[in-house]
DNA sequence: TCAAAATAGGACCATGCGAGTCCTATTTGG
DNA sequence: CCAAATAGGACTCGCATGGTCCTATTTTGA
């Protein structure tokens, strides 16, 4: 889980799809490019207009373009869009302590917020350019993800120890 | 959004006082100890006990202690003990293409797969133990975010000169 | 001027899922 | 045997999500 609820999934879909040509296309034509029905093609990209990330056109000939070239707009915009801001946790969301009973005596609140924010800088990083063409082009994440992996190998080193300890210990 | 689950928080909390001592606490201790309801810690705590995460001592003087060393228990072993293996993307969790309609001729899939690696990978990197503490603790995570902002410079600098590079080093 | 083609803005429903409670059985120690 | 604890589920309630559809407005061109 820890998911992006579908409508934004979508969202992502007709982004990658609109980046593809500068003419405005109905949603007609998206419906049929995508496979997304027709009804959810429109809500989503009504959504879109008004956060102002796409562009409408009216009356005939009219349809849906970006409003901004593909390297401009994130993956984190289009779920901040659809979803809200991104909260990994519920006190992640509003700054007050009206999300969570716990919030005034939370121990893990404060490093809970420094994840928050990570994730959602690397979403960040992440562009409607990147996840239209070769995956070659998610360079920012494939880079912490190296570093991450790296870093496995030194944990993985030390949990060998912890459980042959532990082992020792209780059997 | 893009949330985890009010029992996973929760999960996350639990785990956090239970590294904090050595001998078993029973619900009712940590129910106090947290603030969360009774019936709800003792819900967590039996799925942690079924997933290996702590392990339970029934009868008198009984309670839940973690099954391993704090730093070898990470987030992302919680969020998958509660919800179920992490998937930013539906596809992202059944390798057939049976979860979305879309999933035969999305163009988008291959990068969505790559983001959900790197979020699972970023979570493993992350333990109970770097939880509980001081947030200086969260030092590989601290790590992907601080590449991702230097990169952030380096793109909005000159995106192709830094692609082409990190292609050609790691491609 | 009118008709057609398109979006704008909601209203609407249905259903699934998350959160939370509670009951009964089982284990364990005194 | 009793008391204290967990094990395992069944159960309800509420609400967010997904999805459809209807009507108004804008735009273009015949
Ligand atoms: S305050 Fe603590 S328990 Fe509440 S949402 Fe934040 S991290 Fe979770
Ligand atoms: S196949 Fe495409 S549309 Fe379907 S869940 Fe995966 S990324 Fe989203």
């Amino acid at each position: 889980m820890l998911r992006i609820s579908k409508l934004t999934d979508y969202a992502v879909v007709l982004a990658t799809a609109l980046s593809e040509t500068e003419s405005p296309r109905s949603v007609a034509q998206l419906a049929l490019g995508t496979g997304i029905p027709a009804p959810t093609v429109s809500k989503v990209l009504k959504t879109l207009t008004r956060e102002g990330i796409v562009v409408s056109q009216r009356g005939k000939f009219g349809g849906y373009r970006l409003a901004r070239p593909a390297d401009a707009i994130s993956i984190a915009e289009l779920i901040v869009a659809i979803e809200g801001p991104i909260s990994v946790t519920e006190c992640a969301e509003s700054a007050d302590g009206a999300a969570c009973a716990l919030h005034d005596d939370c121990g893990v609140r404060a490093n809970w917020k420094k994840i928050n924010r990570a994730v959602e800088a690397a979403l960040e990083e992440i562009s409607i350019s990147d996840m239209s063409g070769p995956e070659e082009k998610l360079v920012p994440l494939l880079r912490s993800f190296r570093a991450a992996e790296e870093n496995r190998k030194v944990v993985n080193a030390d949990l060998t120890d912890a459980l042959t300890e532990e082992v020792e210990r209780y059997g």
